[in-house]
DNA sequence: TATTTTTATATTGTCTGACCAATTAGCCGG
DNA sequence: CCGGCTAATTGGTCAGACAATATAAAAATA
């Protein structure tokens, strides 16, 4: 067995290592599916600053306190810190220049789309308008994306979105296998377009609509049971007719809004 | 004075600084307008690592070489290929865990919406598919939000919409003032949906579509003069007809895709 | 002996702290 | 009003310790 490695122990320094830092077990940690938050130091600051910026602490145009000042106050080192900025920079929420410092873009450049940022919002109750918004989106672009799907959908595609509607069927949204099969119904779906653009603008709204259910769930809003609109969705796909999937699947989306602003309301 | 700081010159290191890195003007750098990546070299890294992977260089799933290698191969610290990999990771390109390595995520994963990552996948003559996919997105969103603008836009949007257009007539779209004008046109508009969704789903679309305007001007595709369609969309807005604010924009969008596909075919 | 479980080990990302370089906003003097 | 300085801040580097984990080796079990 090897002793301790004799060289040297530089300044004495805390010998902590990183065992249990508070930022890691620091907020919910919303573990929605492939976080891959998990227990990075960078992720995890980068998530409470985001969260921060979201929530309105930091405002736009505010400069954030340097590098050295932030990094030692929250007790990681300099290049944790800079790693959670460059995140937060790739995300369009923060800009930084030498001697100016880092400052907090302005809202309009924010990627609120992002499947992180959005997980993040949903992580601070976001504003009734926000959400308001989001479903507008969905309003728009997934009736689209049905009509679409009705068009180019293929047989592999029918038969998986079949099973996942017996499996929801079985299940219902009270199950998390119920839930998956939920999204994976719509990933088909959307997969069915055969357009990328979509394909990436939808597995971000993904996150919105696995937070609205959990929202309607928590509120245990009296939910109908989603099936039927499916199956009416699924059986326009099937046939191939467009207009008609479009329609149904608006009609979906605009109950989904109803429980959602039903349970609002609670 | 302080003198040079007497402590010790570690290892006697190469005394390098970064005066002029050859990552720093290595590719065409695609200087589109806020574009960050000015000189700073993890940005610099990212970029074309994440070209690289937009052009399959690294499929996905590949590994790519490790920490040590790759930072001492490109002659870079180990901290700037970090801050480089965050920044991928950021856009769901790739994920790096322990033991693994870092490797490249399915493309499904990936934030094609990401105004940075559209801004690279130009820089890579994107594929005729991937172009018919964008173009599919905006006939379908875009229109949408004609027809919520028409209900929504104040008085100021409209003076703003009016000012951009007059622009655009006096300017023609071969000056950068004018297709700054364009840009902001568009901007309005979308803003004028009171959707912050769809702002910030229109401010990566804005990249793709100053993309094809460059792209339609190099390969000089004799455009029709643009300035008749956007006065027609205009006026529906002006008007608050909704319906033939939607009407008049998806042709417009239809031409733009006109013009694009005939100067691809050059 | 064959199979499963446990234990080592090598590899890799993670994090640290201290250092120097490049940049530039804002001040000061001409 | 302009141009050059200065101080402050991020950018970049280095060398090393730490933690996690996939894989291989060893041990226990069937």
């Amino acid at each position: 067995m090897k002793k301790p490695s004799a060289t040297l122990p530089p300044t004495e320094g805390r010998l902590k290592g990183s065992a249990a830092h508070p930022l890691r077990s620091d907020p919910t940690l919303s573990q929605t599916p492939p976080y891959q938050n998990q227990g990075r130091l960078h992720g995890a600051l980068a998530y409470r600053l985001g969260v921060d910026i979201l929530k309105g602490v930091y405002q736009s145009g505010e400069t954030l306190p340097n590098e050295i000042d932030s990094s030692s106050s929250l007790d990681i080192s300099r290049s944790a810190y800079r790693e959670a900025i460059r995140i937060l920079a790739a995300k369009g929420m923060v800009e930084s220049r030498p001697k100016t410092g880092t400052r907090v873009t302005e809202r309009a450049r924010w990627n609120l789309l992002d499947p992180e940022v959005l997980g993040w919002m949903f992580d601070t109750e976001p504003s009734q308008d926000f959400i308001k918004a989001l479903f507008e989106l969905r309003l728009i672009t997934e009736p689209a994306a049905a009509d679409l799907a009705a068009q180019r959908r293929t047989d592999a595609d029918i038969a998986s979105m079949r099973n996942s509607l017996d499996i929801m069927a079985r299940e219902t949204l009270q199950t998390e296998a119920g839930r998956k099969a939920d999204r994976e119904f719509h990933r088909t779906l959307i997969g069915a377009t055969q357009n990328e653009a979509l394909v990436s603008l939808s597995s971000s709204i993904e996150a919105a609509v696995a937070w609205t259910t959990r929202y309607k769930a928590r509120h245990n809003a009296l939910t109908r049971d989603p099936v039927p609109d499916h199956e009416r969705v699924f059986d326009a796909i099937a046939a191939g007719d467009g207009s008609a999937a479009r329609w149904c699947m608006e009609s979906l989306i605009r109950m989904a809004l109803q429980d959602t602003q039903k349970a609002a309301a609670h």
